[in-house]
DNA sequence: GTAATAGTGTCTATGAGACAATATCGT
DNA sequence: ACGATATTGTCTCATAGACACTATTAC
């Protein structure tokens, strides 16, 4: 911030031209051992941009409702998914003349990972149309509103690498799980298999999670059912779970 | 983005207040073996808040001269710091009502890695007072403009997170330099010593380096000169540079 | 020779990866 | 007992960390 920029040097300072200001969120869940996003089609109304396009959940900022960038993510996750994510991040901002054909503009971009527990009733609570999409659903054919597939799959290389050494999948699963749930979660965002005693020998000795009084029974021998030692803060650890063979 | 938000809902779908725009940049570089910041002093000019404190290099995007945020970031750091940064990452944003007394802003905020040799001539362009800092005179005491006192500590926190595992302070040396200097830049931000061996080791096997047929001269064994093999991705180790102690 | 820094080698500890063995449930 | 999944154990390998040793320059 700083100085006023080169804008026109009048009087009155702040009277420049001002781009637009928006919020989009990138919401994954993982349904049927799927990852998957939440995406709302554009209206056809006139004067609307990219009319019928799937697009993220998102829109302006609404300078009187509200009190920061943060504040007003998570007024659209609860608006577009009805939910309180257990985690939302900042994935970044994108910004430019070119993006949005009705000017220079720029959006605030937040990840969140939600349970599909969760999930909604379909519908956004402003009746705009709203599903859940595979990711394998983008290979090349499909396009979306703006930049948001460049958005999305920045969201998406972000996940998959975090994957690799923070707990993040945790938060895709209810407060109570097995350790072959995480496992589980781990696998599909990483798409590809990892190996059993490395996995819980990593998790348990992390400190990640603790155990409940509880089993998850079954057809088979009962698992122990564990929650998060502290849902607030991801657990980062100092190796990738597989090394790399690039 | 998708659908207008609550904003009133008038014939002319875009006629709501905007929030003001901003770019910031935190540039960092390494003088007398200390991480360094470069601060720009705020205007004492009427109407100006924050008049005489400390502030990150930036200000508003000029919708007619910035391509997008990235080409304002540039386009600050070249009239601030007089420099093309050899590594420039988005670190975030932060936006809300409280933060710029002039209004609802939001900044978009990079952050900048550059070798000391490219340190400027001290002014800016701009005639602005500019100065760099090392990161211990903010213990507390100082204050700076706006929220950038936090912003500064994120990005210190980010650059400290990364050096762990990533070749990022290969940026903050000129383009040959030897395995001990380069050594010596992880030492300084890192805030501890490592062992030379290991480095060594992680270094050369990770292909970060390559070696140019010329060596750095002196007092003692001449040292052999490197440059990055991929001055343009920096690497991405699979371990951290030392297990952490939590 | 000495001082100083560059570069190598050796040994240990940690934790991942592969794979096998055992445990505990419902039926 | 059988099928299925949970849980543990054993062995190997890669690499970080500690520390010592050797190498090459100016003086």
């Amino acid at each position: 911030m700083a100085k006023t920029g080169k804008p026109p040097a009048t009087q009155d300072k702040l009277d420049f031209p001002r781009p637009l200001t928006m919020v989009d969120v990138v919401i994954f869940a993982v349904m049927e051992s799927r990852l998957q996003v939440l995406l709302v089609k554009r209206p056809d109304a006139p004067g609307e941009p990219y009319p019928g396009l799937w697009a993220l959940p998102g829109g302006f900022v609404d300078v009187d409702r509200d009190e920061s960038l943060e504040a007003c993510a998570r007024r659209k996750l609860r608006e577009k998914a009805g939910v309180e994510a257990p985690y939302l991040e900042q994935l970044g901002s994108w910004g430019g003349v070119s993006r949005d054909p009705r000017g220079w503009s720029a959006t605030h971009v937040y990840f969140a990972l939600i349970p599909s527990e969760h999930v909604m009733p379909q519908k956004g609570a402003n009746a705009a149309e709203a599903a859940w999409f595979t990711l394998q659903e983008f290979d090349g054919r499909s396009r979306l509103a703006f930049d948001h597939m460049e958005i999305m799959q920045a969201a998406v290389t972000r996940l998959r690498n975090k994957v690799e050494y923070t707990s993040l999948p945790a938060y895709l699963l209810p407060e109570e799980f097995t350790l072959s749930e995480l496992q589980r979660m781990y696998e599909v965002v990483m798409e590809r298999p990892i190996e059993k005693s490395a996995f819980r020998t990593r998790v348990l000795s992390s400190g990640l999670v603790e155990p409940v009084r509880k089993m998850r029974e079954g057809p088979n021998r009962p698992a122990q059912l564990y929650r998060l030692a502290d849902p607030v803060h991801p657990v980062v650890f100092t190796r990738t779970i597989k090394t790399r063979t690039d």
